[in-house]
DNA sequence: GGAGCGATGTCCT
DNA sequence: GGACATCGCTCCG
């Protein structure tokens, strides 16, 4: 009976019914997990960007619903994985209501459970580097096997699926907002949110 | 420690 | 055929 015994739980359907940039920034420092081979491997989300629908040329969903993109365009919660310079995959969960193309891009977590299996899986050495675990959008999805394959499509809301985003009560102290990264349109919206001073953001600001 | 660049597959025009 | 929400390696200081 520890006072210390912390409440934890998976987020529901309607913590994503909103806007992107407000999902976005509702993510910081909720713990993204994956169900690896019987492990469990977790990290606490640092980085974040939002991206919108037909008004924002930077996002997938600018020219419309195509068979790749179908996802962002459905309930709000899933997985839309993507495959980006012919070797990395990059995660995002679609939000507002159905019918709205609206997704954050997860970017960057802090490693907390698993972390000799994400090493292994980065093909790393060892944990000793561990900001080289998972910080980076392409390096998040090689560390926890996440692929257009196998997640693409997945519920984050289910207990049953094997990559959800839970809340164990964290709250960032502070939060900062920026320009999204490695984008050639809409270069100056502000929609990449992280907690300032987290060693484990993709890069400096 | 930072700028430059090549690797590499899928999607859309 | 070109773009691409990246990464890690070189080369230079």
């Amino acid at each position: 009976m520890s006072a210390t015994n912390k409440v934890v739980s998976l987020l529901p359907r309607s913590f994503y019914e909103h806007s992107p940039e407000v999902t976005a920034k509702n993510l910081l420092g909720k713990v993204l997990v994956r169900d690896y081979q019987g492990q469990r491997l977790s990290g606490r989300i640092v980085e974040t960007e939002a991206y919108f629908g037909l008004d924002d040329p930077a996002a997938h969903a600018s020219a419309g619903r195509t068979s790749r993109n179908a996802v962002l365009f459905g309930l709000p919660g899933v997985a839309y994985v993507y495959f980006i310079y012919g070797m990395y995959y990059c995660l995002n969960v679609s939000c507002e209501p159905e019918g709205q193309a609206g997704c954050v891009l997860i970017r960057a977590i802090e490693p907390l459970d698993g972390t000799e299996i994400m090493a292994k899986l980065r093909h790393l050495p060892s944990v000793a580097k561990s900001r080289l675990l998972a910080s980076g959008p392409g390096r998040l999805c090689q560390a926890l096997d996440i692929t257009r394959s196998s997640h693409n499509g997945v519920d984050v809301t289910s207990t049953s699926s094997d990559l959800r985003i839970e809340d164990d009560g964290y709250q960032p102290e502070e939060l900062m907002v920026t320009p999204r990264v490695g984008i050639r349109h809409a270069k100056d919206r502000l929609a990449r949110f992280l907690i300032p001073g987290n060693p484990y953001i993709s890069r400096k600001f």
